[in-house]
DNA sequence: TAAAACTATCACGTAAGGTGAGAGTCAAGC
DNA sequence: GCTTGACTCTCACCTTACGTGATAGTTTTA
Protein backbone atom coordinates (compact mmCIF):
# COMPACT_ATOMS: atom_id res chain seq x y z
CA UNK A 1 0.00 0.00 0.00
CA UNK A 2 1.72 3.19 -1.52
CA UNK A 3 1.74 6.22 0.94
CA UNK A 4 2.07 9.78 -0.27
CA UNK A 5 3.55 12.89 1.55
CA UNK A 6 1.54 16.20 1.24
CA UNK A 7 4.77 17.35 -1.29
CA UNK A 8 3.71 14.15 -3.41
CA UNK A 9 0.29 14.45 -3.51
CA UNK A 10 0.36 17.79 -4.24
CA UNK A 11 2.69 17.29 -7.19
CA UNK A 12 0.80 14.27 -8.64
CA UNK A 13 -3.09 16.32 -8.04
CA UNK A 14 -1.46 20.00 -9.31
CA UNK A 15 -2.69 21.31 -5.99
CA UNK A 16 -0.54 23.54 -3.31
CA UNK A 17 0.08 21.56 0.19
CA UNK A 18 -1.48 24.68 1.79
CA UNK A 19 -4.76 23.25 -0.31
CA UNK A 20 -4.00 20.11 1.32
CA UNK A 21 -3.72 21.28 4.92
CA UNK A 22 -6.81 23.38 4.63
CA UNK A 23 -8.83 20.06 3.35
CA UNK A 24 -7.84 18.82 6.20
CA UNK A 25 -8.26 20.98 8.44
CA UNK A 26 -12.02 21.63 7.21
CA UNK A 27 -12.50 17.48 7.18
CA UNK A 28 -12.71 17.35 3.13
CA UNK A 29 -9.99 15.50 3.18
CA UNK A 30 -8.19 13.53 6.31
CA UNK A 31 -4.42 11.90 5.71
CA UNK A 32 -4.92 7.94 5.78
CA UNK A 33 -2.27 8.03 8.33
CA UNK A 34 -0.55 10.24 10.57
CA UNK A 35 2.62 9.28 12.25
CA UNK A 36 4.03 10.31 15.71
CA UNK A 37 6.02 12.85 14.14
CA UNK A 38 2.66 14.58 13.15
CA UNK A 39 3.66 14.16 8.89
CA UNK A 40 0.49 13.26 6.96
CA UNK A 41 0.28 10.14 5.31
CA UNK A 42 -2.30 9.68 2.31
CA UNK A 43 -2.97 6.37 0.68
CA UNK A 44 -5.33 4.88 -2.30
CA UNK A 45 -8.43 5.37 -0.94
CA UNK A 46 -7.53 9.52 0.15
CA UNK A 47 -6.36 9.55 -4.09
CA UNK A 48 -9.52 8.38 -4.95
CA UNK A 49 -11.61 11.21 -2.96
CA UNK A 50 -9.07 13.94 -3.73
CA UNK A 51 -10.23 13.01 -7.31
CA UNK A 52 -14.13 13.41 -6.54
CA UNK A 53 -13.04 16.87 -4.87
CA UNK A 54 -11.54 18.36 -7.26
CA UNK A 55 -14.08 17.03 -9.74
CA UNK A 56 -16.79 19.04 -7.78
CA UNK A 57 -14.92 22.12 -7.19
CA UNK A 58 -14.04 22.46 -11.11
CA UNK A 59 -17.54 22.36 -10.96
CA UNK A 60 -17.20 25.33 -8.51
CA UNK A 61 -19.15 23.24 -5.48
CA UNK A 62 -18.53 24.95 -2.25
CA UNK A 63 -16.29 22.51 -0.09
CA UNK A 64 -18.11 22.25 2.58
CA UNK A 65 -20.93 21.22 0.17
CA UNK A 66 -18.52 18.62 -1.78
CA UNK A 67 -18.08 17.57 1.96
CA UNK A 68 -21.56 16.52 2.83
CA UNK A 69 -21.98 15.22 -0.50
CA UNK A 70 -19.18 12.49 -0.07
CA UNK A 71 -19.86 12.03 3.39
CA UNK A 72 -23.43 11.57 2.20
CA UNK A 73 -23.77 7.34 2.77
CA UNK A 74 -25.48 7.40 -0.24
CA UNK A 75 -22.95 8.61 -2.30
CA UNK A 76 -22.36 6.24 -5.01
CA UNK A 77 -18.68 7.30 -7.28
CA UNK A 78 -20.26 6.08 -10.26
CA UNK A 79 -23.41 8.10 -10.27
CA UNK A 80 -21.06 11.49 -9.34
CA UNK A 81 -18.54 10.21 -12.53
CA UNK A 82 -21.60 10.39 -14.29
CA UNK A 83 -22.87 13.58 -13.22
CA UNK A 84 -19.71 14.80 -13.39
CA UNK A 85 -19.37 14.15 -17.40
CA UNK A 86 -22.62 15.92 -17.69
CA UNK A 87 -21.84 18.84 -16.06
CA UNK A 88 -18.64 18.68 -17.44
CA UNK A 89 -20.23 18.75 -21.40
CA UNK A 90 -22.16 21.31 -20.48
CA UNK A 91 -19.41 23.25 -19.69
CA UNK A 92 -17.76 22.86 -22.92
CA UNK A 93 -20.80 23.38 -24.86
CA UNK A 94 -21.07 27.05 -22.63
CA UNK A 95 -17.47 27.44 -23.66
CA UNK A 96 -18.66 27.40 -27.86
CA UNK A 97 -21.58 29.66 -27.04
CA UNK A 98 -18.53 31.91 -26.07
CA UNK A 99 -16.54 31.50 -28.35
CA UNK A 100 -19.40 31.91 -30.56
CA UNK A 101 -19.47 35.70 -29.00
CA UNK A 102 -16.33 35.77 -29.47
CA UNK A 103 -16.57 35.84 -33.16
CA UNK A 104 -19.66 37.41 -33.66
CA UNK A 105 -17.94 40.38 -31.74
CA UNK A 106 -14.73 40.53 -33.68
CA UNK A 107 -16.42 40.35 -36.51
CA UNK A 108 -18.40 42.94 -35.99
CA UNK A 109 -15.62 44.91 -34.93
CA UNK A 110 -13.98 44.54 -38.14
CA UNK A 111 -16.60 45.52 -39.89
CA UNK A 112 -17.38 48.33 -37.92
CA UNK A 113 -21.32 48.06 -37.73
CA UNK A 114 -23.07 48.94 -34.79
CA UNK A 115 -24.85 46.23 -32.73
CA UNK A 116 -28.27 45.66 -33.50
CA UNK A 117 -28.73 43.95 -30.13
CA UNK A 118 -26.09 44.32 -27.36
CA UNK A 119 -27.41 41.47 -25.87
CA UNK A 120 -25.40 39.36 -28.14
CA UNK A 121 -22.14 40.72 -26.48
CA UNK A 122 -22.93 38.71 -23.78
CA UNK A 123 -24.15 35.30 -24.68
CA UNK A 124 -22.31 32.53 -22.86
CA UNK A 125 -21.35 33.82 -19.58
CA UNK A 126 -24.10 33.18 -17.58
CA UNK A 127 -22.79 30.11 -15.47
CA UNK A 128 -24.86 26.83 -16.64
CA UNK A 129 -28.30 26.87 -14.84
CA UNK A 130 -29.87 27.03 -17.89
CA UNK A 131 -33.72 26.42 -16.69
CA UNK A 132 -36.21 29.26 -17.62
CA UNK A 133 -34.86 30.72 -20.63
CA UNK A 134 -37.17 30.79 -23.50
CA UNK A 135 -39.90 31.78 -20.62
CA UNK A 136 -38.34 34.81 -19.22
CA UNK A 137 -37.85 35.92 -23.67
CA UNK A 138 -41.59 35.87 -23.76
CA UNK A 139 -42.52 37.35 -20.79
CA UNK A 140 -40.42 40.23 -22.10
CA UNK A 141 -41.63 40.99 -25.30
CA UNK A 142 -45.09 39.31 -25.68
CA UNK A 143 -45.87 36.35 -27.54
CA UNK A 144 -46.67 38.15 -30.72
CA UNK A 145 -43.17 39.70 -31.16
CA UNK A 146 -41.44 36.71 -30.19
CA UNK A 147 -43.49 34.64 -33.54
CA UNK A 148 -41.80 37.56 -35.15
CA UNK A 149 -38.71 37.63 -33.62
CA UNK A 150 -38.26 34.05 -34.32
CA UNK A 151 -39.06 33.77 -38.42
CA UNK A 152 -36.83 36.19 -38.58
CA UNK A 153 -34.07 35.33 -37.26
CA UNK A 154 -34.94 31.82 -38.83
CA UNK A 155 -33.75 33.54 -42.21
CA UNK A 156 -30.90 34.78 -40.65
CA UNK A 157 -29.49 31.47 -38.48
CA UNK A 158 -30.60 29.30 -42.01
CA UNK A 159 -28.65 31.85 -43.54
CA UNK A 160 -25.61 31.61 -41.41
CA UNK A 161 -25.30 28.02 -41.32
CA UNK A 162 -25.64 27.08 -44.97
CA UNK A 163 -22.91 30.13 -45.37
CA UNK A 164 -20.81 28.69 -43.14
CA UNK A 165 -21.02 25.35 -45.10
CA UNK A 166 -20.46 27.23 -48.58
CA UNK A 167 -17.03 28.42 -47.13
CA UNK A 168 -15.71 24.94 -46.20
CA UNK A 169 -17.00 24.12 -49.80
CA UNK A 170 -14.79 27.21 -51.09
CA UNK A 171 -11.99 26.22 -49.72
CA UNK A 172 -12.15 22.34 -50.35
CA UNK A 173 -12.69 23.76 -54.10
CA UNK A 174 -9.55 25.91 -54.25
CA UNK A 175 -7.37 23.33 -52.55
CA UNK A 176 -8.45 20.65 -55.36
CA UNK A 177 -7.99 23.33 -57.62
CA UNK A 178 -4.21 23.16 -56.50
CA UNK A 179 -3.42 19.32 -56.35
CA UNK A 180 -0.30 19.91 -58.81
CA UNK A 181 1.44 21.75 -56.46
CA UNK A 182 3.97 20.85 -53.65
CA UNK A 183 2.29 21.17 -50.76
CA UNK A 184 5.13 23.24 -49.42
CA UNK A 185 3.97 26.16 -51.64
CA UNK A 186 2.60 29.09 -50.65
CA UNK A 187 -0.21 29.30 -52.59
CA UNK A 188 -1.02 25.97 -50.98
CA UNK A 189 -0.56 26.87 -47.45
CA UNK A 190 -2.61 29.84 -47.48
CA UNK A 191 -5.45 27.90 -47.78
CA UNK A 192 -4.62 25.06 -45.51
CA UNK A 193 -4.41 28.32 -42.85
CA UNK A 194 -8.20 29.02 -44.24
CA UNK A 195 -8.58 25.41 -43.82
CA UNK A 196 -7.23 25.88 -40.13
CA UNK A 197 -9.26 28.84 -38.45
CA UNK A 198 -12.03 27.09 -40.20
CA UNK A 199 -12.03 24.06 -38.40
CA UNK A 200 -10.45 25.89 -35.05
CA UNK A 201 -14.40 27.21 -35.10
CA UNK A 202 -15.99 24.00 -34.53
CA UNK A 203 -13.36 22.19 -32.76
CA UNK A 204 -10.96 23.35 -30.41
CA UNK A 205 -7.89 22.24 -32.96
CA UNK A 206 -4.49 23.54 -32.00
CA UNK A 207 -1.49 22.62 -33.88
CA UNK A 208 -0.79 19.43 -31.89
CA UNK A 209 -4.43 18.46 -32.70
CA UNK A 210 -4.34 19.36 -35.97
CA UNK A 211 -1.65 17.62 -36.63
CA UNK A 212 -3.28 14.20 -35.63
CA UNK A 213 -6.06 15.30 -37.87
CA UNK A 214 -4.25 15.36 -40.57
CA UNK A 215 -3.25 11.39 -39.94
CA UNK A 216 -6.83 10.73 -39.87
CA UNK A 217 -7.08 12.08 -43.32
CA UNK A 218 -5.37 9.11 -44.78
CA UNK A 219 -5.79 6.51 -42.28
CA UNK A 220 -9.72 6.81 -41.82
CA UNK A 221 -11.77 5.65 -44.13
CA UNK A 222 -14.94 8.19 -43.37
CA UNK A 223 -12.73 11.49 -43.62
CA UNK A 224 -10.93 10.11 -46.58
CA UNK A 225 -14.13 9.29 -48.66
CA UNK A 226 -15.75 13.20 -47.75
CA UNK A 227 -12.42 14.70 -49.53
CA UNK A 228 -11.87 12.58 -52.41
CA UNK A 229 -15.57 12.76 -53.47
CA UNK A 230 -14.63 16.35 -54.41
CA UNK A 231 -11.45 15.27 -56.04
CA UNK A 232 -9.74 11.76 -55.81
CA UNK A 233 -6.39 12.57 -54.39
CA UNK A 234 -7.25 15.68 -51.59
CA UNK A 235 -7.12 13.96 -48.79
CA UNK A 236 -3.84 12.72 -48.85
CA UNK A 237 -3.22 15.79 -50.79
CA UNK A 238 -4.50 18.04 -48.04
CA UNK A 239 -3.20 15.70 -45.16
CA UNK A 240 0.32 16.28 -46.48
CA UNK A 241 -0.29 19.76 -46.66
CA UNK A 242 -1.44 19.96 -43.42
CA UNK A 243 1.58 18.15 -41.76
CA UNK A 244 3.95 20.73 -43.65
CA UNK A 245 1.66 23.74 -42.07
CA UNK A 246 1.93 22.46 -39.08
CA UNK A 247 5.84 22.04 -38.82
CA UNK A 248 6.18 25.18 -40.26
CA UNK A 249 4.17 27.78 -38.05
CA UNK B 1 -27.45 56.81 -27.28
CA UNK B 2 -29.00 54.38 -24.81
CA UNK B 3 -28.52 54.05 -21.15
CA UNK B 4 -28.46 51.78 -18.97
CA UNK B 5 -29.14 51.39 -15.19
CA UNK B 6 -27.42 49.05 -13.51
CA UNK B 7 -30.06 46.76 -12.65
CA UNK B 8 -30.53 46.49 -16.84
CA UNK B 9 -27.25 46.14 -17.24
CA UNK B 10 -26.84 43.71 -14.36
CA UNK B 11 -29.40 41.51 -16.67
CA UNK B 12 -28.32 42.03 -19.79
CA UNK B 13 -24.53 40.88 -19.22
CA UNK B 14 -25.38 38.18 -16.31
CA UNK B 15 -24.16 39.84 -13.66
CA UNK B 16 -24.84 40.97 -9.64
CA UNK B 17 -25.43 44.65 -9.05
CA UNK B 18 -23.03 44.44 -6.53
CA UNK B 19 -20.42 43.58 -8.65
CA UNK B 20 -21.18 46.36 -10.83
CA UNK B 21 -20.53 48.66 -8.17
CA UNK B 22 -17.80 46.66 -7.09
CA UNK B 23 -16.33 47.63 -10.53
CA UNK B 24 -17.13 51.47 -9.89
CA UNK B 25 -15.25 50.77 -6.59
CA UNK B 26 -11.96 49.79 -7.54
CA UNK B 27 -12.38 52.03 -10.81
CA UNK B 28 -12.45 49.25 -13.25
CA UNK B 29 -15.77 50.02 -14.99
CA UNK B 30 -17.21 53.62 -14.07
CA UNK B 31 -20.43 54.57 -15.56
CA UNK B 32 -20.62 57.10 -18.57
CA UNK B 33 -22.68 59.30 -16.60
CA UNK B 34 -23.83 60.10 -12.90
CA UNK B 35 -27.09 61.75 -12.62
CA UNK B 36 -27.21 64.38 -9.39
CA UNK B 37 -29.07 61.49 -7.74
CA UNK B 38 -26.13 59.49 -7.67
CA UNK B 39 -27.37 57.00 -10.05
CA UNK B 40 -25.35 55.39 -12.89
CA UNK B 41 -26.03 55.38 -16.04
CA UNK B 42 -24.09 52.97 -18.40
CA UNK B 43 -23.73 53.70 -22.30
CA UNK B 44 -22.11 51.55 -25.41
CA UNK B 45 -18.87 51.85 -24.55
CA UNK B 46 -19.29 50.61 -21.21
CA UNK B 47 -20.83 47.62 -22.49
CA UNK B 48 -18.25 46.79 -24.52
CA UNK B 49 -15.67 47.38 -21.77
CA UNK B 50 -17.59 44.93 -19.83
CA UNK B 51 -17.55 42.30 -22.35
CA UNK B 52 -13.34 42.66 -22.29
CA UNK B 53 -13.84 42.38 -18.22
CA UNK B 54 -16.34 39.26 -18.70
CA UNK B 55 -13.81 37.57 -20.56
CA UNK B 56 -10.91 38.22 -19.03
CA UNK B 57 -12.72 37.27 -15.99
CA UNK B 58 -13.65 33.88 -17.34
CA UNK B 59 -10.15 33.44 -17.87
CA UNK B 60 -9.25 33.70 -14.25
CA UNK B 61 -7.63 37.33 -14.49
CA UNK B 62 -7.54 39.04 -11.40
CA UNK B 63 -9.83 42.33 -11.70
CA UNK B 64 -6.52 44.56 -10.82
CA UNK B 65 -4.66 43.25 -13.79
CA UNK B 66 -7.82 43.59 -15.86
CA UNK B 67 -7.90 47.17 -14.96
CA UNK B 68 -4.20 47.47 -15.71
CA UNK B 69 -4.50 45.57 -19.65
CA UNK B 70 -7.65 47.80 -20.00
CA UNK B 71 -6.13 51.10 -19.15
CA UNK B 72 -3.28 50.73 -21.17
CA UNK B 73 -3.19 52.93 -24.25
CA UNK B 74 -1.47 50.18 -26.11
CA UNK B 75 -4.46 47.84 -25.45
CA UNK B 76 -5.94 46.72 -28.59
CA UNK B 77 -9.49 45.14 -28.66
CA UNK B 78 -8.84 42.83 -31.34
CA UNK B 79 -6.19 41.58 -30.35
CA UNK B 80 -6.82 41.14 -26.90
CA UNK B 81 -10.18 39.26 -28.28
CA UNK B 82 -7.94 37.34 -30.39
CA UNK B 83 -6.30 36.32 -27.29
CA UNK B 84 -9.21 35.06 -25.51
CA UNK B 85 -9.57 32.84 -28.36
CA UNK B 86 -6.62 30.92 -27.69
CA UNK B 87 -7.07 30.74 -24.32
CA UNK B 88 -10.86 29.28 -24.19
CA UNK B 89 -10.11 27.00 -26.82
CA UNK B 90 -7.05 26.15 -24.83
CA UNK B 91 -9.77 25.53 -21.90
CA UNK B 92 -11.90 23.68 -24.08
CA UNK B 93 -8.64 20.73 -24.72
CA UNK B 94 -8.35 20.88 -21.19
CA UNK B 95 -12.16 19.82 -20.47
CA UNK B 96 -11.32 17.34 -23.20
CA UNK B 97 -8.59 15.99 -21.66
CA UNK B 98 -10.28 15.92 -17.95
CA UNK B 99 -13.50 14.05 -19.84
CA UNK B 100 -11.32 11.70 -20.76
CA UNK B 101 -9.76 11.11 -17.52
CA UNK B 102 -13.29 11.11 -16.45
CA UNK B 103 -14.46 8.16 -18.71
CA UNK B 104 -11.07 6.17 -18.06
CA UNK B 105 -11.82 6.17 -14.03
CA UNK B 106 -15.34 5.14 -14.86
CA UNK B 107 -13.81 2.16 -17.10
CA UNK B 108 -11.86 0.69 -13.97
CA UNK B 109 -13.98 1.62 -11.38
CA UNK B 110 -16.49 -0.77 -13.28
CA UNK B 111 -13.83 -3.22 -14.33
CA UNK B 112 -12.70 -3.19 -10.27
CA UNK B 113 -9.31 -2.97 -11.41
CA UNK B 114 -6.47 -1.19 -9.59
CA UNK B 115 -4.63 1.82 -11.45
CA UNK B 116 -1.08 0.78 -12.44
CA UNK B 117 -0.62 4.82 -12.20
CA UNK B 118 -2.31 6.22 -10.42
CA UNK B 119 -1.07 9.81 -12.63
CA UNK B 120 -4.13 9.41 -14.23
CA UNK B 121 -6.14 10.07 -12.11
CA UNK B 122 -5.36 13.56 -12.31
CA UNK B 123 -5.05 14.63 -16.04
CA UNK B 124 -6.42 18.15 -17.09
CA UNK B 125 -6.66 19.41 -13.87
CA UNK B 126 -4.14 21.42 -13.59
CA UNK B 127 -5.08 24.83 -14.80
CA UNK B 128 -3.80 26.24 -18.10
CA UNK B 129 -0.71 27.80 -18.13
CA UNK B 130 0.83 25.45 -20.28
CA UNK B 131 3.63 27.87 -21.82
CA UNK B 132 6.95 26.03 -20.54
CA UNK B 133 4.90 22.56 -20.52
CA UNK B 134 6.82 20.70 -23.23
CA UNK B 135 10.24 22.05 -21.62
CA UNK B 136 9.03 20.68 -18.50
CA UNK B 137 8.41 17.16 -19.23
CA UNK B 138 11.55 16.92 -21.33
CA UNK B 139 13.69 18.08 -18.11
CA UNK B 140 11.94 15.46 -15.96
CA UNK B 141 11.95 12.26 -18.24
CA UNK B 142 14.36 12.79 -21.10
CA UNK B 143 13.82 13.67 -24.58
CA UNK B 144 12.94 9.68 -25.47
CA UNK B 145 10.04 9.61 -23.19
CA UNK B 146 8.87 13.37 -24.63
CA UNK B 147 8.17 11.80 -28.00
CA UNK B 148 6.33 8.72 -26.42
CA UNK B 149 4.03 11.03 -24.55
CA UNK B 150 3.44 13.10 -27.96
CA UNK B 151 2.04 10.18 -29.87
CA UNK B 152 0.32 9.08 -27.14
CA UNK B 153 -1.42 12.42 -27.18
CA UNK B 154 -1.75 12.21 -30.69
CA UNK B 155 -3.68 8.80 -30.36
CA UNK B 156 -5.59 10.36 -27.73
CA UNK B 157 -6.58 13.57 -30.24
CA UNK B 158 -7.43 10.67 -32.69
CA UNK B 159 -9.37 8.99 -30.80
CA UNK B 160 -11.56 12.06 -29.51
CA UNK B 161 -12.19 12.94 -33.15
CA UNK B 162 -12.98 9.28 -34.10
CA UNK B 163 -15.35 9.23 -30.81
CA UNK B 164 -17.31 12.03 -31.43
CA UNK B 165 -17.62 10.99 -35.03
CA UNK B 166 -19.07 7.70 -33.65
CA UNK B 167 -21.49 9.59 -31.06
CA UNK B 168 -23.04 11.19 -34.20
CA UNK B 169 -23.55 7.60 -35.85
CA UNK B 170 -25.57 6.22 -33.35
CA UNK B 171 -27.48 9.07 -32.72
CA UNK B 172 -28.50 9.49 -36.67
CA UNK B 173 -28.71 5.10 -36.50
CA UNK B 174 -30.82 5.19 -33.31
CA UNK B 175 -33.44 7.80 -34.62
CA UNK B 176 -33.37 5.75 -38.03
CA UNK B 177 -34.72 2.61 -36.27
CA UNK B 178 -37.70 5.01 -34.50
CA UNK B 179 -38.59 6.24 -37.73
CA UNK B 180 -41.70 4.48 -37.20
CA UNK B 181 -43.03 5.90 -34.24
CA UNK B 182 -44.48 9.78 -33.64
CA UNK B 183 -42.18 12.40 -33.47
CA UNK B 184 -43.84 13.47 -30.32
CA UNK B 185 -43.36 10.13 -28.76
CA UNK B 186 -40.32 10.48 -25.77
CA UNK B 187 -38.17 7.72 -27.20
CA UNK B 188 -37.53 10.14 -30.28
CA UNK B 189 -37.60 13.53 -27.95
CA UNK B 190 -34.88 11.41 -25.97
CA UNK B 191 -32.69 11.09 -29.04
CA UNK B 192 -33.25 14.38 -30.14
CA UNK B 193 -32.35 16.03 -26.84
CA UNK B 194 -28.99 14.32 -27.44
CA UNK B 195 -28.96 15.73 -31.09
CA UNK B 196 -28.85 18.50 -30.07
CA UNK B 197 -26.31 18.70 -27.51
CA UNK B 198 -24.23 16.87 -30.08
CA UNK B 199 -24.98 19.70 -32.49
CA UNK B 200 -23.88 22.37 -29.84
CA UNK B 201 -21.05 20.93 -29.32
CA UNK B 202 -19.86 22.06 -32.59
CA UNK B 203 -21.80 25.31 -33.30
CA UNK B 204 -24.07 26.54 -30.23
CA UNK B 205 -27.57 26.10 -31.28
CA UNK B 206 -30.27 27.98 -29.19
CA UNK B 207 -33.70 26.66 -29.74
CA UNK B 208 -34.49 29.32 -32.28
CA UNK B 209 -31.13 28.32 -34.32
CA UNK B 210 -32.27 24.68 -33.97
CA UNK B 211 -35.48 25.40 -35.51
CA UNK B 212 -34.21 27.22 -38.17
CA UNK B 213 -32.17 24.29 -38.79
CA UNK B 214 -35.08 21.88 -38.70
CA UNK B 215 -36.05 23.39 -41.79
CA UNK B 216 -32.79 23.26 -43.62
CA UNK B 217 -33.17 19.14 -42.96
CA UNK B 218 -35.59 19.14 -45.79
CA UNK B 219 -34.71 22.31 -47.46
CA UNK B 220 -31.61 22.02 -48.33
CA UNK B 221 -30.39 18.90 -50.85
CA UNK B 222 -26.79 18.45 -48.76
CA UNK B 223 -28.45 17.92 -45.20
CA UNK B 224 -31.20 16.10 -47.16
CA UNK B 225 -29.03 14.11 -48.53
CA UNK B 226 -26.16 13.44 -45.23
CA UNK B 227 -29.69 12.31 -43.66
CA UNK B 228 -31.23 10.51 -45.64
CA UNK B 229 -28.10 8.35 -47.01
CA UNK B 230 -28.54 6.72 -43.29
CA UNK B 231 -32.06 5.86 -44.25
CA UNK B 232 -34.76 7.39 -46.79
CA UNK B 233 -36.62 9.98 -45.01
CA UNK B 234 -35.08 10.27 -41.82
CA UNK B 235 -34.51 14.03 -43.14
CA UNK B 236 -37.85 14.47 -42.61
CA UNK B 237 -38.24 12.77 -39.92
CA UNK B 238 -35.78 14.15 -37.91
CA UNK B 239 -36.64 17.83 -38.99
CA UNK B 240 -40.49 17.06 -37.63
CA UNK B 241 -39.24 15.61 -34.36
CA UNK B 242 -36.40 18.72 -34.06
CA UNK B 243 -39.27 20.90 -34.28
CA UNK B 244 -41.63 19.26 -31.87
CA UNK B 245 -38.70 19.63 -29.32
CA UNK B 246 -38.21 23.01 -29.68
CA UNK B 247 -41.65 23.43 -28.95
CA UNK B 248 -41.94 21.44 -26.34
CA UNK B 249 -38.93 22.57 -24.34
C1' DT C 1 26.21 13.89 12.05
C1' DA C 2 25.39 18.12 9.95
C1' DA C 3 23.15 20.23 6.23
C1' DA C 4 19.38 20.26 3.09
C1' DA C 5 14.83 19.51 2.36
C1' DC C 6 10.33 18.53 4.26
C1' DT C 7 6.65 19.12 7.42
C1' DA C 8 3.69 21.09 11.26
C1' DT C 9 1.06 24.59 13.53
C1' DC C 10 -0.32 29.16 14.31
C1' DA C 11 -1.90 33.45 12.47
C1' DC C 12 -2.82 37.12 9.65
C1' DG C 13 -3.84 38.68 4.65
C1' DT C 14 -6.52 38.81 0.26
C1' DA C 15 -9.80 38.78 -3.73
C1' DA C 16 -14.33 39.16 -5.34
C1' DG C 17 -18.01 39.86 -4.19
C1' DG C 18 -22.68 38.52 -0.65
C1' DT C 19 -25.72 40.39 2.55
C1' DG C 20 -28.20 43.46 5.04
C1' DA C 21 -29.33 48.40 7.00
C1' DG C 22 -30.94 52.92 6.44
C1' DA C 23 -32.09 56.52 3.32
C1' DG C 24 -32.91 58.85 -1.05
C1' DT C 25 -35.17 58.49 -6.06
C1' DC C 26 -38.17 57.34 -9.93
C1' DA C 27 -42.36 55.96 -12.56
C1' DA C 28 -47.15 54.85 -12.44
C1' DG C 29 -51.74 55.07 -11.09
C1' DC C 30 -55.27 57.51 -8.67
C1' DG D 1 -50.09 66.43 -6.64
C1' DC D 2 -49.48 62.40 -3.88
C1' DT D 3 -48.77 57.84 -2.73
C1' DT D 4 -46.76 53.43 -3.47
C1' DG D 5 -43.76 49.97 -4.98
C1' DA D 6 -39.70 49.15 -7.27
C1' DC D 7 -35.00 50.92 -7.78
C1' DT D 8 -30.88 52.97 -6.25
C1' DC D 9 -27.35 54.92 -3.19
C1' DT D 10 -23.62 54.35 0.43
C1' DC D 11 -21.66 52.15 4.42
C1' DA D 12 -19.98 48.34 6.58
C1' DC D 13 -19.23 43.92 8.10
C1' DC D 14 -19.13 38.76 6.41
C1' DT D 15 -17.46 34.80 3.55
C1' DT D 16 -14.76 31.36 0.86
C1' DA D 17 -10.56 29.19 -0.35
C1' DC D 18 -6.77 29.46 0.08
C1' DG D 19 -1.63 32.59 0.01
C1' DT D 20 2.07 33.95 2.74
C1' DG D 21 5.21 34.17 6.23
C1' DA D 22 7.14 32.87 11.00
C1' DT D 23 8.87 29.59 13.99
C1' DA D 24 9.95 25.00 15.19
C1' DG D 25 10.32 19.97 14.75
C1' DT D 26 11.53 15.75 11.38
C1' DT D 27 13.55 13.02 7.62
C1' DT D 28 16.66 12.28 4.10
C1' DT D 29 21.01 12.66 1.95
C1' DA D 30 26.02 13.53 1.72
Amino acid sequence: MEQYTVNQLAKLASVSVRTLHHYDQIGLLKPGERKRSGYRYYGESELYRLQQILFYRELDFPLEEIRLLLDDPRFNRETALLFHREKLQQRQRRLQVLLHTLDETLHQLKKEEKMSNYDMLYKGFRKEKVQALESEVAEKYGAATLDETKTRLNSLDKATVLALQKEGDEINLALSKLMHLQADDPRVQEWVKKHHQYTTSFYPADLTVYRAWAQLYVEDERFKATYDKVKPGLAAFLSKAMLVYCLRV
